[in-house]
DNA sequence: TTGACATATTCCCATATGGGTATATATTTT
DNA sequence: AAAATATATACCCATATGGGAATATGTCAA
């Protein structure tokens, strides 16, 4: 199979930075196409591509005045990602994790750890 | 242009599914590529491959011991994705954002506006 | 050396991509 | 009505994908 497609989720989505660029712009605000045309720098059908892409997956909002449609960021789309990326956190937070988890990992799976530390 | 590639940034490594269950498993503990065959239900190319690409974008490290290979993740890789994600904390946090956005605009007194939002 | 084991790479292929260009749809104005 | 405006979709195309199968590379054991 192909690569997943961009609107199978909020993180494939995410992934094209336009896209994220997008999703900043309009959690500020909600902007209507023209707007970001202009605040971008690419025309307005690939604007209107990537505001699709959000939208079929819940980032963004739409809202029609008159021929205007205003879009706007759906912050709670970008909840999950945030989670996925906290259970990370306390990894990185002290630089005490690696040593220590090292340590850890030895005794676990690695009985015969005479390896040197070959870190790379 | 077609889509970024998978090694462009960690956003789109992470876009993958498969790459996101590798990392949760990589950083609690190093694993060989042979656990982590088993441990997800998918043959042993595939699990290199995804592993190489993780590798390009610097989210797991590799330590060889004899002839096993083993990955661990580097968690300060995802944490640029954390950041970005809580830029937009505080829009979704108290759940705020929309609701007083829009009262906000609506300066119109509105005493008895606890129905529900006309959004969609 | 040969053989067994562990991991990486190469090949093929169906699929989705994102940009450009052109066109379609929807709405307001004249 | 037609024209102007705003946005969306359709089309083409070069490119990367991820899975499967086969093969290559690397390392240890006998």
């Amino acid at each position: 199979m192909a690569r997943a497609a961009t609107t199978s989720d909020a993180f494939n989505a995410v992934a094209e930075p336009r896209r994220r660029e997008l999703l900043a712009l309009l959690v500020v605000r909600e902007l209507p196409v023209g707007a970001l045309v202009a605040a971008m720098g690419i025309d307005q059908p690939s604007v209107s591509k990537h505001l699709r892409v959000l939208r079929d997956v819940g980032l963004v909002r739409v809202r029609r005045n008159g021929r205007h449609k205003f879009y706007r960021t759906n912050a709670e789309g970008i909840r999950p990602l945030h989670e996925w990326t906290e259970s990370f956190e306390r990894y990185w937070s002290h630089q005490l994790s690696r040593v220590k988890e090292r340590a850890e990992a030895r005794t676990k799976s690695n009985p015969d750890s005479t390896a040197k530390e070959t870190e790379e």
